[in-house]
RNA sequence: GGUGCUGUAGCCAAGUGGUAAGGCAACGGUCUGCAAAACCGUCAGCGCGGGUUCGAUUCCCGUCAGCACCUCCA
């Protein structure tokens, strides 16, 4: 029984899919106007996590996302570089798989962008205004806010105390053409030469920022989805307005589950492009060369808290993936020497601290507590790598366990490949050799001798055991 | 002004009305030719002040500090 904060009722609640076994979930992708930061990072891995755990459970997910691929910033960025918003936003949806794949975040089922829905944004926007809650304006058309009812719970703001223009950023032309300032654009006219628009009921124009969202959910997953996703700050307005949008043209409920996760802090500020403390994942990749760190470095504090990045808090991480690492490692070792047999009391303890991540994982994907289950598991593969017989089927399923339990944070290697190297093989073979004739002296040269071929030699009661730096 | 979040050991981070998981670091020990790895042990009374309670870190009130959102934001 899977438990998720839903931020819309704000408590933890059972989850119960629409279809059983079965995830509609929708998750709000970035605008492809530049590299995404370790902020955006942390939301397409949290809810990557989210969706191999829900995998891991027995669901079949549905994991739909968007490419915002044109709006102010894109539009910006093409001007200022002499190019097409295409071109643009090509370039940064590249980026963004390439920025991915190393953090080993599953594309989404599907990945649509706004630019391939336009009829049907069309089409949305035309609905919303012969439904009265939507009315163009000098070409735009704008959203009445106060027309649907339960405008702002999820974001718990009472429409009266709203402080319009309070984060100093309202357009007093765009004012002018609206009816409420709460009123949102669903549709932008836009007459600018060499900019991009399309031909609409309302004159040359793009879509407003918030409708895409609610026209690809709906396109690909239906009127009601099971989770809806994204950073806290989409809460309001995005968010929010989608679901008016939503909810006033299909009078249906848009989403059954809110789930949204916290920021990355740096130095206890939000990262932000506006702060200028980001660190893009492009940046990063290219200076670090062991991207399963920022996964384990995510999964270190529950999704919806703020954490905070830095150089030091990577190396920690880092260290302590490490122990995962070397425990995995060592009872692998092992396994050249292991009996066959099945050991029934470290069986059982397996599978109890199997039980206790899933609890964890079960209670809003506490990932911190999981991976307290992971570490007693290692320590359980220490202790047994010591042992003077190893039963090979209680090896392999603590190895398995504990490669299985790390997956689903999308750190699905916990070894590195392992190749074959003649002149690795070659030294060791001789060291073994001056060890068996307790030539010491020649035994540590070799192991000095390895360890400038990034080779780590350790000895142990069944022989020498070794791994790359 | 409104709405929220956070404050737990040197660091990261869970958690609960009955005397605080896990990891990192540190220190001590075991093992080891040495080393490494590992294992064992030690290490907090939960921002501050009140209240409720037999008992609060956990509930309530207040207070301090930090952060975020209020139409750019993951």
């Amino acid at each position: 029984m899977i438990k998720v904060y839903n931020t819309y009722t704000r408590q933890k609640e059972v989850f119960e899919p629409i279809t059983t076994g079965q995830i509609r979930m929708y998750v709000c992708g970035p605008t492809i106007y530049n590299y995404i930061h370790v902020g955006n990072a942390r939301s397409a891995i949290a809810f990557d996590t989210i969706r191999r755990y829900f995998e891991y459970s027995g669901y079949d997910v549905n994991y739909v996302s968007n490419f915002t691929d044109v709006d102010d910033k894109i539009i910006n960025r093409a001007q200022e570089e002499g190019v097409t918003e295409k071109e643009i936003a090509d370039k940064y949806a590249q980026a963004f798989y390439e920025d991915t794949a190393p953090l080993n975040i599953k594309p989404a089922t599907t990945r649509s962008l706004a630019t391939e829905v336009i009829p049907e944004i069309i089409d949305f926007v035309q609905d919303l205004i012969a439904k009265d809650y939507a009315y163009e304006s000098q070409g735009d058309v704008y959203f009445r806010s106060r027309k649907f009812r339960g405008y702002g719970i999820l974001a718990h703001q009472d429409l009266n105390e709203l402080v319009a223009g309070a984060s100093g950023r309202l357009d007093d032309e765009e004012m002018a053409r609206k009816e409420d300032a709460l009123d949102f654009a669903v549709w932008k006219s836009e007459n600018r030469t060499g900019v991009i628009s399309w031909e609409s009921p309302w004159g040359a124009g793009r879509p407003g920022w918030h409708i895409e969202c609610s026209v690809m959910s709906q396109k690909y997953l239906g009127n009601t989805l099971d989770i809806h996703g994204g950073g806290i700050d989409l809460a309001f307005p995005h968010h929010t307005n989608e679901i008016a949008q939503s909810e006033a043209r299909t009078g249906e409920k848009f989403v059954n589950y809110w789930l949204h996760n916290g920021f990355v802090n740096v130095n206890d500020e939000k990262m932000s492009k506006s702060l200028g403390n980001f660190t893009t994942v492009h940046d990063l990749l290219a200076n670090y060369d062991d991207p399963m760190v920022i996964r384990y470095l995510m999964a270190t504090t529950q999704y919806r808290k703020p954490i905070n990045y830095s150089e030091s808090e990577l190396e920690r991480a880092r260290v302590e993936l490490d122990r995962i690492r070397t425990g995995y490692r060592n009872l692998t070792f092992r396994l050249t020497d292991a009996v066959d047999g099945s050991d029934d009391a470290l069986n059982a303890q397996i599978t109890a601290l199997v039980a206790q991540y899933k609890d964890a994982m079960d209670d809003d994907f506490n990932a911190p507590n999981a991976l307290a289950a992971v570490f007693e598991l290692v320590t359980l593969a220490n202790t047994y790598a010591d042992n003077q017989t190893v039963q090979r089927t209680t090896a392999d399923k603590l190895l398995t366990t504990l490669t299985t339990l790390m997956s689903v944070f999308g750190i699905e290697t916990l070894t590195g490949a392992a190749q074959e190297d003649a002149e690795i093989e070659n030294l060791l073979a001789q060291r073994q050799t001056a060890r068996d004739n307790k030539d010491f002296a020649q035994s540590d040269a070799l192991r000095d001798e390895l360890k400038t071929r990034g080779v780590v030699v350790e000895d142990t009661a069944q022989g020498q055991r070794w791994h790359k730096l």
